[in-house]
DNA sequence: AACTGGATCGTCT
DNA sequence: GACGATCCAGTTG
């Protein structure tokens, strides 16, 4: 009986997203078979200033207040789309960086061609890579065109640290990624915690 | 290696 | 009317 590369089910999002964020690390996404192991996330929560539903619902974050497991896509500074895991209670995963696994030819030709390294190592450059856009916004993550793997074996280390890019709540330790591992976003903050 | 400004637009003040 | 959960090219040290 292979328990590996199993599905993530609704239950694994049904916690809060700090909770889901470290637990996504090490898994594999794919939109369409193109895509690879997440290596970078960040958890908003519904009392989070830093957060879209801090606020309440609004047109733009409804997906974020829907069922654990659905897509939010937000658009971010005019020109790029960040992809968001939905958890319990109005949180959410920011996917920051995928390791590329499968359709690195594909990805490559929708990044400009740039190496493989820098292919998915943001949260923008992710989405572009695997066509993400908004009208993946409010979809289930257990049907098409997504794929969702939990892990084949524990990550070597988990790191976490602050959040990145954002004005407030820059003190909660909620950005999680894989130590030391090349394909995350922020050179600098790859093998220790910023202080 | 570190910092700067430009691109570009929906959302909320 | 201001401002982003960003990226890239360009400049400076």
């Amino acid at each position: 009986m292979r328990k590996q590369n199993a599905g993530l089910t609704k239950s694994f999002f049904a916690r809060s997203a700090e909770e889901v964020a470290p637990d996504l690390i090490g898994c594999e996404f794919f939109i369409d078979g193109v895509g690879g192991k997440i290596v970078e996330t960040e958890a908003y929560t519904r009392f989070d200033p830093a957060s879209h539903s801090f606020r309440g619902p609004t047109r733009r974050n409804q997906s974020m207040f829907g069922e654990p497991g659905t897509a939010y896509v937000y658009r971010i500074y005019g020109l790029h789309w960040c992809m968001n895991f939905v958890c319990a209670d109005a949180s959410a995963v920011l996917l920051r960086a995928l390791l590329p696994v499968n359709g690195i030819e594909l990805m490559k030709a929708r990044r400009g061609g740039v190496s493989e390294i820098q292919l998915c190592s943001g949260p923008a450059k992710l989405s572009e890579a695997l066509g993400i856009s908004g009208n993946l916004d409010g979809a289930s993550l257990f049907a098409p065109p997504f794929t969702l793997r939990a892990r084949s074996e524990q990550p070597v280390e988990i790191l976490e640290g602050e959040r990145i890019g954002i004005s407030r709540a820059t003190e909660l330790p909620w950005r999680f990624w894989l130590a030391d591992c090349p394909y995350t976003s922020h050179p600098k903050l790859r093998s220790k915690p910023r202080k």
